[in-house]
DNA sequence: ATAAAGTACCTTGCATAACAAAGTACCTTA
DNA sequence: TAAGGTACTTTGTTATGCAAGGTACTTTAT
């Protein structure tokens, strides 16, 4: 595992609720779809697009409809269904109380590095050199 | 696919970010982290736990320890190798950016909402594919 | 006509990872 | 020595991102 595993990781998941967002906006085929995540610079190809439209339709949040296009072969243009809608709600809410979630974890170790930094002391950050529960506090709480 | 689906895979790829910031604060056991990650709502069990620090230790992000224990067997408590600090500092960027992405395409359906509700005019969208929509309503709204 | 190039959607196969559940091992207490 | 608690491990299932290759329709060039 390394860093790059780790970053692609961490975009997992996210892509579902981006998806919804966009098709909420308004009727759009795939390639309107990866424009828009592109330029928010979340890259996603199409073997990933696919699928997870097909899946999205099959769970009832999507429906589309072929449109003729004149410049190429016909476009399935998505919509969200009501149940794509409600859906969405909630995932907003998720995604609010995630992102809550993360920044408390990162703030702590700001204060934390805060506390370390602001004193001499070195107890807990580098080496394994110290000991064990005698000191009487978790490394981890306070 | 349901909604909770969709909340556990927004959820994945996270995981391994607040690990890592959870250890760079000092060395902590297994429960110690599942306990920090509970009290920020983030729900982990030791089935995904416990592979996922393995990972991190195989990658050189991790080292560990044994230590006695006053009150049952032995815990393995984890501190982050220098490679994890910089891995770590990488991945800071990394959620920074993505928790940016997301903000941006969900306050343009924000934008789009109030566009909508302000006006009766639905037809200024910058898709490709408006030239099709003769109906004149997003199906999002209303 | 036919070939080539562009656009759009679909499928297959692989690797990774979250999770549930069951297992192993150690320690304390009754 | 039995029971219960704590801690770490493993196995099997399922889901999913993605690369790569495929099908199909359209326009343009030869």
């Amino acid at each position: 595992m390394n860093i790059e595993n780790a970053q692609v990781q961490m975009r997992k998941g996210i892509l579902e609720f981006c998806i919804l967002h966009i098709i909420s906006r308004g009727e759009v085929y795939a390639s309107d779809m990866l424009d828009e995540l592109t330029s928010a610079r979340i890259m996603v190809v199409e073997g990933t697009l696919y699928p997870l439209l097909t899946r999205l339709k099959n769970a009832g949040l999507l429906d589309y409809k072929w449109v003729e296009s004149t410049s190429g072969p016909p476009r399935k243009y998505y919509i969200l269904t009501a149940l794509g809608r409600t859906s969405l709600n909630a995932l907003d809410e998720t995604w609010k109380e995630l992102a809550e979630s993360v920044n408390l974890i990162v703030s702590k170790t700001d204060q934390h590095r805060a506390a370390v930094n602001g004193k001499h002391e070195t107890l807990d950050m580098n080496r394994p050199g110290s000991h064990r529960d005698e000191s009487g506090l978790s490394p981890t709480e306070q």
